[in-house]
DNA sequence: TTTAATGAGGCC
DNA sequence: GCCTCATTAAAT
């Protein structure tokens, strides 16, 4: 080792002479070492007259990587001069991968923000950013396309040829369009030889093309266009805020809270065509349930060129609507979480419809939450950003508070009225315990059966909600207490009776029901717990002659079967319609004159910090669809615990009790939104070596935190609320901060650099929402 | 003395 | 993530 290098980084003078600068690709991996590497640029590579084997940032470049010099497709992040030492010079590219650039520089940042926050290289953030249709260019295949060189075209008639190879010549030649090999060879009834033959002597010049497969799917069948709708005065005064933001050319984020039914979309839909009025793109998120030709349709009437992207497309599809986007064509794109991604090249204006829902964190590497980057592309920027929802996350309302840090100070526009006045609906909760003990036998109670009976004579239509799919939700044993539990998991098994299994709903084991019970061969093995099959049974049953449909996961498998049984509720053609929460969020039917919760309080108990709030959401959320037309409506809450603030606030549709009740508990635990949350998971099938390791992590974060002076709280390790899944122990560990960057510090710091064991794998969930 | 096995560290 | 080289243990 040279003597310098023991005491300074800095090589000393004699070396920096020898120092040349040099033309460098820095190169991150999506898979291998997790740094940036550097690489020189062959002369061609930095040739800007070949644009297709250009070496610039957002392209994809085969490199060399150790000893062996195994060859890695790396994404190049930049480009520049590096000073090199000849001591150590630097590995050139092999190839450049991509004809065109993938991301931005804007992008390229923003993945780079990613990498850092979340704690996941940038070349995995990467990969996760560019979908893989879009890498892969799938729907397009390389063509050759043959054509006559002018010079040859000039004496074509005295050239000496064969029959075959004249005729195919004389075809080409008067082509007004280059021909691929096939087409040549059919317009000439030849095979390849005499063509190949032609381009050997030269009489033929060849180039490879690359183009679409598929002759372009049918463009989207026109639609009636819409003009704006007439706003009233909380509209307008929320566009106005909304429209002060885009003017000023300054990032601001804009909460809309709005009730349900207050006409949210309407007023983004405004502000979306001022931007496109610029030459601007607009981004809308939308959680994916809520991606229904509906949802798209009010964009359609509005806006002449959209693009829709979600996680059920086929790669070729996303691959084409990433093109258009990219090439500008695009005004609104429309679509779930990772449409914050979408490569518009002006953006104007990022829309987050529903911004509470928790769809818009993603629950693989990187773990994001759409809103958090959305915000960090449009502070970028320089955009606005609007969240909308009637049930704001307590992450975002506290961002309005005085008491907020103006450095991240949300505006608030408040919409507390429905459209054209109509009222709130009155909500009636059922205390089900009075109930039960009254004898009341089933899922419905008494008032909610009258209810339902009454709004049907009426002729009006009945949303239930029960978030819970299945059939039973428990199988016991009253002999001997035997519960039945999945193999792999430690949960509940839950009774499927459409298909008479039963099933887990976490790592989808299915077995046949047990007759006796396995434990002691009692018979009287009881099947209890109520889900939607069961409901669904009890109300075909009660209400005869009443077309009665159930959503759930169950009966929503087929792609488009969540059209079809939305588009039948439309048209009247279901009166009941029953479901888990995805019919509770966004849909809009004026016919609905009575929403019934069967179990409002199924999510309360869950071992989550976030439970009173996800039934404040669920509740106040499935109220909103009724009442929405002349016949008015009301809501029957059901409810063990009818006096929990949560319920209590939903039932008057009353956001801000709900918040002031709960912000004090959160508070006092330094919980979000009053302190920066993270999550060490770790699973293995050794459960002992999955709680130590965490253990030693732990050690090493405290270790840190001390020496660096951050404060932070850390909770556990213990075993995870679901110990076991799909046959592994998960045992996790909760970090708590006042200060998210130093909290995400720490980790990088002092979790990052460790390994775990052999056979334990662990991840960081930053600002996790999942907490079992 | 040779060969196989396990582990840590670097990869530009 | 994988490869290389180190160290150490087992085989001839």
């Amino acid at each position: 080792m040279s003597q310098h290098s023991l005491f300074d980084a800095e090589p000393p003078e004699w070396e920096l002479d020898a120092r040349a600068t040099r033309l460098a690709a820095t190169v991150v991996f999506p898979s291998g070492p997790p740094g940036e590497f550097d690489y020189a640029v062959p002369d061609p590579m930095a040739d800007e007259r070949r644009p297709e084997s250009l070496a610039e940032p957002g392209r994809r470049v085969r490199a060399p990587l150790g000893r062996g010099d195994r060859p890695l497709v790396g994404y190049c992040v930049a480009v520049g001069a590096k000073a090199v030492s000849p001591a150590r010079p630097l590995k050139p590219l092999r190839a450049v991968v991509d004809p065109e650039s993938l991301l931005s520089p804007a992008m390229l940042r923003l993945t780079r923000w990613m990498a850092d926050r979340y704690l996941t290289p940038w070349g995995q953030v990467l990969e996760a950013v560019v979908p893989s249709g879009v890498r892969g260019r799938a729907g397009t295949r390389d063509v050759m396309l043959l054509s006559v060189p002018t010079a040859v075209a000039a004496r074509l008639t005295s050239l000496d040829l064969p029959e075959k190879q004249r005729q195919a010549l004389e075809a080409l030649a008067a082509s007004p369009k280059p021909l691929s090999l096939k087409q040549l060879a059919m317009r000439v009834d030849c095979t390849s030889a005499p063509i190949n033959a032609l381009r050997k002597r030269g009489l033929i010049e060849s180039r490879v093309e690359r183009l679409a497969t598929d002759a372009l799917s049918a463009e989207d069948t026109p639609i009636e266009r819409q003009s704006p709708k007439r706003l009233n005065g909380d509209q307008r005064r929320t566009l106005d805020a909304i429209l002060a933001a885009v003017d000023s050319g300054q990032p601001e984020t804009i909460l809309v809270h709005g009730v349900t039914g207050s006409g949210k979309t309407e007023v983004y839909l405004q502000a979306i065509e001022r931007v496109v009025s610029f030459g601007r793109q607009a981004i809308v998120l939308v959680p994916e349930i809520s991606l229904t030709p509906q949802t798209v349709g009010r964009f359609r009437e509005r806006f002449d060129r959209i693009a829709v992207l979600h996680s059920h497309q086929s790669d070729v599809e996303r691959h084409r609507q990433w093109r258009r986007i990219a090439s500008g064509e695009v005004q609104v794109v429309v679509g779930a979480r990772s449409a914050v991604f979408a490569p518009t090249p002006h953006l104007g204006l990022v829309v987050i419809d529903e911004e509470h829902e928790t769809t818009f964190k993603q629950d693989s590497a990187p773990r994001y939450h759409a809103r958090d980057v959305a915000l960090q592309r449009t502070h970028a920027e320089g955009l606005p950003l609007v969240l909308a929802s009637a049930t704001p996350s307590l992450e975002s309302w506290r961002r309005t508070q005085p008491d907020a840090p103006p450095a991240e100070r949300y505006r608030l526009a408040s919409m507390p009225r429905r459209i054209g006045d109509r009222p709130m609906p009155a909500v009636r909760t059922v205390d089900m315990r009075v109930e039960s003990g009254h004898g009341a036998r089933g899922a419905l109670s008494r008032p909610l059966c009258m209810a339902i009976d009454e709004s049907l004579r009426r002729g009006g239509q009945v949303i239930l909600l029960l978030n819970r799919r299945g059939y039973s939700t428990h199988v016991q044993c009253p002999a001997c207490g035997f519960a039945l539990r999945c193999e792999h998991c430690d949960v509940a098994l839950t009774f499927h009776r459409a298909d008479d299994s039963v099933l887990c709903h976490w790592c989808d084991w299915r077995g046949a029901p047990p007759r006796v019970c396995p434990e002691c061969q009692s018979p009287r093995i009881r099947y209890g717990g109520l889900g939607t099959q069961k409901l669904e049974a009890e109300v075909r049953a009660r209400f005869r002659g009443a077309a009665v449909a159930r959503m759930d996961a169950d009966t929503m498998r087929r792609p488009g079967s969540h059209e079809v049984a939305l588009e039948a509720f439309r048209r009247g053609e279901t009166q009941v319609l029953l479901g888990t929460q995805m019919i509770a969020k966004g849909l809009d039917f004026p016919n609905v004159t009575l929403v019934g919760v069967v179990s409002a309080d199924a999510a309360l108990n869950l071992p989550d910090f976030r439970a009173a709030e996800r039934t404040f959401q669920l509740v106040t959320q499935v109220a909103g669809r009724t009442g929405r037309g002349a016949k008015g409506g009301r809501v029957i809450v059901q409810t063990f615990d009818p006096d929990h603030p949560a319920i209590a606030a939903a039932t008057r549709h009353d956001y801000e009790a709900f918040a002031r009740y709960e912000a004090p508990a959160r508070q006092a635990l330094g919980y979000p939104p009053y302190g920066a949350m993270a999550r060490l998971i770790a699973r293995g099938q050794s459960e002992p070596l999955v709680g130590a390791c965490l253990e030693n992590a732990a050690d090493a974060i405290r270790r840190a935190a001390e020496s660096a002076g951050v404060e932070a709280r850390l909770v556990g390790p213990a075993p995870a609320p679901i110990t076991r899944l799909r046959g592994e122990y998960r045992h996790h560990l909760q970090l708590h901060s006042p200060d998210a960057e130093a909290l995400r510090r720490l980790l990088r710091d002092a979790w990052l650099p460790l390994k775990p064991p052999d056979g334990v794998r662990w991840i960081a969930d930053i600002d996790p929402t999942d907490m079992l």
